[in-house]
DNA sequence: GGAATAGTGTCTCTGAGACACTATCTA
DNA sequence: TAGATAGTGTCTCAGAGACACTATTCC
C-alpha cells in the first residue's frame, strides 16, 4: 500500500494532495572569541552527503507536539541547552530545495552563550562545530539553501539589534556593560558610541546589577545579569546604521 | 512494521516519518467604511463544517512553485487581486490544530485596497465575506485555530503600523493625507496627531503628488500616490503608543 | 459670517550622537 | 608616572507631540 494509496481509503484526509516533506530548521548563533559563530553539522546522508549544513531535522509527529518542540529537541541534542533565546525566523517551501522534490523547511533561530555549551555528537552525525560568521556567510559550502537561509536570518539578526534588547541572550550569565556592548558591536559590523549605550540599557529597565566586579584589563567594572522574566525589549528608537 | 522498521529499510527516503498535513492560510486585510475587514469563506466540507474559516488551501505540489504561489493563487481565485502587498507572517503546526491530525500552516497576510474587488465563489465555497474585525476578533466563530490566528495577524500589524508605512497598502491608488491618516488610526485604535503624521509621512519620501485634488466636504484636499517601487517604508523612531 | 476640513508655524520633550571630562586600575 | 579601560556631564540634533494659527471650501 503506498501513500496514495493510504490517502484515498481514508475519509476527509487532507492527503488527497501529495504532501511535501516537512523539515525544521534551526540557526544557533553564539559569540566565541569575538566573534559570531553558527553551529553547524557534517551530513552523513544523502543528499549533500559529507556537506557541511543547518541544525535541522524531521518533524517527527510521534515525538512532536508542535514545530517548536522539534526545533528545541534539535537544539537539546546537540548543544545540551534547555531554555535558549529562539524565535520562528520564516518558512521556506518550494519545489527546488531538495533533489528529492517539494519541501517545507520552517526556520527559527537560537541565540545561546557559549559558555559550558559541550557539542554532542549524535546519532546519525559524525561531526558538529561552531562555524565563524562573516560577511554573513561561514567559510564551507553549506548543503540544500542553508546559505541563503544563514544570509537571511543573519541579516534579521541585525536589524533587530537596532532596536532590540536580543543581544542579551548571547551573554553569560553575568557580564558587563563593556562586554555587552561588544557583542552589539559585533552583530552590528560597527561601533556604537558608548554613552548612549549605557544610557540606552540602563533606561531600559531590563538589567540588575550583579554582585561584584569583573577585573581584567585595568578599572573593574559592574556585573549586570539581565532581570528576572525578561526576555526581549524593543527600543522605540532606532540606533543608527539603519540603511 | 512500526515507524523505526520503516526507517531503517529504507535509505535517503524522508517519508520515513509521517508528513503532516501542509496548508497556506492568508489573512486578507481591508478596509471597508472606515473598518478593518478580513476576508472569510464559509467551509463547504468537514471538519467545522459550515463555519467561517481564513482563506486557504492545501499545497498543491503540482501547481504551486513555492509556498508564496499558494498564497497568491488562493488570493486571486477569491479577490482577483493580482499583485498586493503580501508578507509571511508565522508558521503553525501541531496536533491539534486539526481533527485529522498533525497540520501545519504557514499563515500569510494580505493587504488590498478594497476598491474595485468583486469576491468571487470559487470551487468549493459557496459563500465567502468581508469580516468586521472588532477588538482583533470578528463576530463569527472561526474554524480550526483561524480565531487566534487572526488576534496575533491582526496585533502583528498594528505593531509594524507604529514604525513603517504600510497602511499606504490598504489605499485606493490615489487618496488624501487626511485618508491616510484616517487608516492608520483605524488601525491603531487611536488618533495621531495631524500635523505630525504629515511630517512623517511627506518626509518618507514615499508619496508623490497626483494630479488634482479630491473635493469632498470643505476644503479641497491635495490627492497623493505612492512613489513607484516603493514598498514598505521602515521609520527610525515608533509613533507613540507602543506599549 | 460660521462650521468644517486642509494645511502651517513653532514650541517642548525625548533620546541618539559627539566628545570632553573624571575615576580606577596595572605596569 | 603613563596607559588603558570604566564611567559621567553636557551639548547638539532629529523627529514626535502639542497646539495655536491660517486657508479654503460649503452653507
Amino acid at each position: 500500500m503506498n501513500n496514495q494509496e493510504i490517502l484515498s481509503s481514508q475519509i476527509y484526509d487532507p492527503s488527497i494532495y501529495k504532501r511535501p516533506n516537512t523539515t525544521v530548521d534551526v540557526v544557533i548563533f553564539t559569540i566565541i572569541d569575538k566573534q559570531l559563530h553558527v553551529l553547524t553539522v557534517k551530513r552523513t546522508e544523502e543528499p549533500f552527503k559529507g556537506m557541511w549544513s543547518l541544525i535541522g531535522g524531521y518533524v517527527d509527529i510521534e515525538k512532536d507536539k508542535n514545530l517548536e518542540s522539534t526545533a528545541t529537541r534539535k537544539l537539546q541534542e546537540k548543544t545540551g541547552v534547555q531554555t535558549p533565546y529562539l524565535e520562528q525566523f520564516e518558512t521556506i517551501g518550494n519545489a527546488d530545495r531538495d533533489p528529492r522534490g517539494w519541501s517545507i523547511t520552517t526556520v527559527y533561530f537560537a541565540l545561546i552563550s557559549s559558555e559550558g555549551v559541550e557539542l554532542k555528537t549524535g546519532k546519525g552525525t559524525n561531526d558538529i562545530k561552531w562555524s565563524k560568521i562573516e560577511k554573513r556567510k561561514i567559510e564551507e559550502p553549506l548543503a540544500f539553501d542553508h546559505a541563503e537561509i544563514l544570509q537571511r536570518c543573519t541579516e534579521r539578526l541585525r536589524n533587530k539589534v537596532l532596536y532590540t534588547s536580543l543581544p542579551i541572550h548571547l551573554m553569560p550569565s553575568e557580564f558587563t556593560l563593556s562586554e555587552l556592548q561588544k557583542v552589539y558591536e559585533i552583530l552590528l559590523g560597527q561601533k556604537i558610541e558608548h554613552k548612549s549605550f549605557r544610557r540606552r540599557m540602563l533606561g531600559a529597565d531590563i538589567l540588575v546589577e550583579a554582585e561584584g566586579m569583573r577585573h581584567e584589563g585595568r578599572r573593574p567594572a559592574q556585573l549586570y545579569r539581565v532581570k528576572e522574566g525578561h526576555n526581549a525589549h524593543f527600543f522605540i528608537r532606532n540606533l543608527e546604521g539603519a540603511t
